[in-house]
DNA sequence: AAAATTAGGTGCGACAGCGTACATTAAAGA
DNA sequence: TCTTTAATGTACGCTGTCGCACCTAATTTT
C-alpha cells in the first residue's frame, strides 16, 4: 500500500490547496511547513487499516479519501469523505492514535501528509493561543467557527472534528430514512465537490460498496438518474452532466451536511463550489 | 422545558457517578465542583433543540440522553446516546456552540450541569497540562486514550469526543446493513447499560422513532424477543429479563461500540457492567 | 484481431419494512 | 366503578431492496 508516493520532499510551491491549512497563519504555516510532504495518492490506496497505529495524518488537495466501516461478515460502508476540506487522521488531535475505521483513497490525487508525532508536537506548541478556550463571541452570527479571521492549528482540528462528526450523524440518519436513488446522487455530488472536474473514475460495483447496497441496485438508480439526464457513465467513468439537476434529485442531506461544514470552518473556496 | 430541575445548589456529595468526572484528578474535580450543580431531568425534557446554543453542558449519572437528527419531513432518528458515561453538548470543547441535533432525555434521572463559559474556562485553565500533545506511549497497549492515570479535563473530553463519534460511525453502518430486530435488540442494550435496573420506561412508538421504523415494526421485533424469553413488557415499561439472550439477539454493533469507549477511555465502573 | 477480463443490464422470486386501518387491552381519571 | 385515553396487537396490500443468476458490452491483454 502507498506506493504511489512520488515526492518525499518538503512542500512545493504554490498555493494552498487544502481549506484547514488555509485557514492557519503563515506564522503556524511555517511552523508546519518543514513537516509537510508532498504525496501522490493513488485511487484504491489504504492509508489505514482498521486497528492500524495513525503514523501520518493527510491533508489532502486533490485525492478524496473515504472513511469505510467495515463488519465481521465482511460488508462493509461508508461512514465519512475527505477531501481538501479536511484531514484524514485528524482524531490523533483528540488523543486517539489507533483508526478504528478503515480509510481508504477514493480517487487519486495529491495530499499533504505529516507525521502524527510532529503534529502533535506543533498543537502543544499553538495550543490556547487564539481561541481553544473562548467559544463565545468569535465573530459574527451565532458564533460559530473561524469565519473571517484566522485560527490556531488547534482550533481548526477540533473544529474539523466536530464537522466529520456532523457528517456522519447526518449519515447515519440518511442511511435509515433514504431512499437508494437519492442517496446514490447525494454521493455523487460529494465526490464533484471535492474532486476535480465531472468526472468521476470508479464502477458502480465500488459505488455500491459505498452505499451498502447490491451492484444491481446501484445500476438501477444510475439509471433513473441517467435516463433523467444528470449523470453520464461509461465502464468506470462517471460523468456529472446537470449538477444543479443532480441536487435536486439528492436528498437533504448533501446541503445539511455542507451548510453544517460552513457553519463551522467557513465556505471552503475555488474547488469546494 | 427543563421544568423539572429541583437542586440549584452545588454539587451534593456522594461518588461521582459520571466516568468522565471520575477519571479527573482531585485537583480539577475542585476546579470544577463550584460551577457544577445537581440537576433532575425528567424522560422527554428537551436539552437542546436543533440549531440552539449550548449554553450548559451535562454529565449525566443515572439519566440518559439521545441525540437525535431531525428531518425537515419531521421524520427523526437517534444518531448517539449519551449516559453517566458521557457529557451532553461536549462539542463546545471542540469549539462548537450551537448544537445541530436535537438532545432530549431519554431516561429521567440525575445529572450535573455547568455553564458553557465555566466548562471553558476550567479546559483553558487545564489544557496542555497533562496529555493533549503526547498522544503516544500514554501507558500500555496501544497507547490510546487514559486507562490507568488520571487525566485532565481537556483531554478526557476530546476522547469522549470521539468516542461518540466510534458509535454514531458504528450507528450509520448499522442503520443500513442490519435487521430491526438487531437493532432493537442492540438499543435495549445500550439503554440497559447506562440506566438503572432492568425496567425501561418507554413506549413502543418512542422506540419506532429512535429506531427510524414505524411502530408497527417494533411490535413485531419486541414481540419475537419477548416470545424468546429476552424480555417483556406491558404499557410503557420494557424489562430486560435475559440480558445474556438479549446480547446474542443483537448485532455485533452493540460490542464494537462498548470497546471502542473503552480503549479510549477505559471501562466505566458500577452502573456500566 | 482474437481472447480474456471487467463493467454494466436485466430478470425473478423472496422478504423486510412501509402505510394504513382497526381491534384490543392496560392504565389513568372522574 | 365507569369512562377515557394511551399502548399494544394484528392484518393487508405495497414498495424497495435483496440474492442470485445470467447475459451483453466495453476494455484490456495477448
Amino acid at each position: 500500500m502507498l506506493s504511489s508516493i512520488i515526492a518525499p520532499s518538503a512542500t512545493s510551491a504554490g498555493p494552498i490547496r487544502n481549506h484547514l491549512l488555509s485557514l492557519l497563519s503563515v506564522k503556524e504555516l511555517g511552523l508546519l511547513a518543514p513537516d509537510l510532504e508532498d504525496v501522490e495518492l493513488a485511487a484504491g490506496d489504504i492509508l489505514y487499516r482498521a486497528g492500524a497505529p495513525i503514523d501520518f495524518v493527510y491533508f489532502p488537495e486533490t485525492a478524496v479519501a473515504s472513511m469505510i466501516r467495515r463488519m465481521t461478515d465482511g460488508a462493509g460502508i461508508e461512514v465519512g469523505t475527505i477531501g481538501c476540506e479536511g484531514i484524514v487522521g485528524g482524531s490523533v488531535a483528540l488523543g486517539a492514535n489507533a483508526m478504528t475505521t478503515e480509510c481508504l483513497i477514493q480517487v487519486g490525487g495529491h495530499a499533504n501528509r505529516m507525521s502524527t508525532p510532529a503534529l502533535l508536537a506543533a498543537i502543544a506548541l499553538t495550543v490556547g493561543g487564539g481561541g481553544h478556550g473562548n467559544g463565545h463571541g468569535n465573530g459574527h452570527g451565532n458564533g460559530n467557527g473561524v469565519p473571517g479571521a484566522e485560527a490556531t492549528l488547534s482550533r481548526v482540528l477540533l473544529l474539523y472534528a466536530q464537522a466529520l462528526f456532523e457528517q456522519c450523524a447526518q449519515t447515519a440518519a440518511c442511511n435509515r430514512l433514504h431512499a437508494l436513488e437519492q442517496r446514490c446522487a447525494r454521493w455523487l455530488l460529494m465526490m464533484h465537490d471535492r474532486g476535480e472536474g465531472d468526472v468521476l473514475i470508479l464502477t458502480q460495483e465500488f459505488l455500491s460498496y459505498m452505499l451498502g447496497v447490491r451492484r444491481a441496485g446501484v445500476t438501477e438508480a444510475c439509471g433513473t438518474l441517467m435516463r433523467a439526464g444528470l449523470i453520464r457513465y461509461r465502464h468506470g467513468r462517471i460523468t456529472i452532466s446537470d449538477r444543479t439537476g443532480l441536487e435536486a434529485a439528492a436528498c437533504e442531506c448533501f446541503q445539511v451536511a455542507v451548510d453544517a461544514y460552513v457553519l463551522l470552518l467557513g465556505p471552503a473556496p475555488a474547488t469546494i463550489r
